[in-house]
DNA sequence: GGTGAAAATTTCAACAA
DNA sequence: TTGTTGAAATTTTCACC
């Protein structure tokens, strides 16, 4: 699987909160040479325990500030059901995330829309129009005290 | 609000794909020569639109395989109970997100843990013994056919 | 894992459109 | 105001110990 020792963990604790740290810096960070830190990171990259690096937006001053999660109940539990929904989902830009889970409902949408107008078209024309769909709770997301996703 | 060009978009498009990217590429990529194309993206950290950069991990090829919503709902409303229950939150490295949502329950959370059992260690150790928590509704993520958290 | 040096990049002051 | 040039400061990268 992974095998990664204090150091390594250390390493990636510090890339994940700031992904541009420099090497330098972060060798100091984790107590090692710049060229020993550089040859542990080019590792874990390799390994692909790091898949990337991403700038973070505030997209609330982009023109997208409006996020909700939908729970989403199917009609049936049918596997057909099922990928004929997420084959639909997939071709939305506006589902960033969708989750299947346990519980009273199968799906767990986030959307992501520029506005409450541009999310309401969504909810009725796409979401609305899909066979499968048998209830749709939303819940509009105001804040978000602690955003983690990677 | 933002007031982007479509130089400054792609700039944003191309940093969230790649937050590593060099800049002189970066500056190939927009058409711009490196010293403008690095005003513009140090304008845009300044200005709050690209609040950070992160490494992306394959969570998997860590402990951390266990993934899991909870709808949290408080005792009461009040702004005191809301900021110590997301004081707690914010502590806990196991809450990857917190969103304050609209509906019956308050908070919406992702939880990462290596497997179930530390799930529930989490769940009644931490959430549990907060005061503020009224009601703990667990959703478990199964499967995911589509993840763009950025 | 460390050292040292070459290659590449970032950064900024001065200048131009 | 926005973009360019050029050079110094910093960082990355790698062969060798």
């Amino acid at each position: 699987m992974a095998d990664l020792d204090q150091i390594d963990e250390n390493i990636l604790r510090e890339l994940v909160r700031d992904g541009r740290l420099p090497n330098i810096q972060l060798a100091e960070r984790v107590g090692l040479s710049p060229s020993a830190c550089l040859r542990r990171v080019q590792d874990l990259e390799r390994r692909g325990i790091i898949t990337g690096y991403r700038a973070t937006l505030d997209r609330t001053k982009l023109g997208t500030g409006f996020t909700a999660y939908i729970a989403v109940g199917l009609n049936d539990h049918t596997k057909a059901s099922q990928k004929a929904f997420e084959a639909a989902i997939t071709r939305s830009p506006e589902v960033r995330e969708c989750h299947n889970i346990t519980g009273t409902v199968e799906y767990l949408l986030r959307i992501e829309t520029s506005d409450l107008a541009a999310y309401k078209v969504f909810h009725t024309d796409v979401l609305g129009e899909l066979p499968q769909v048998h209830a749709l709770t939303t819940f509009v997301v105001m804040e978000s005290p602690k955003d983690e996703r990677t």
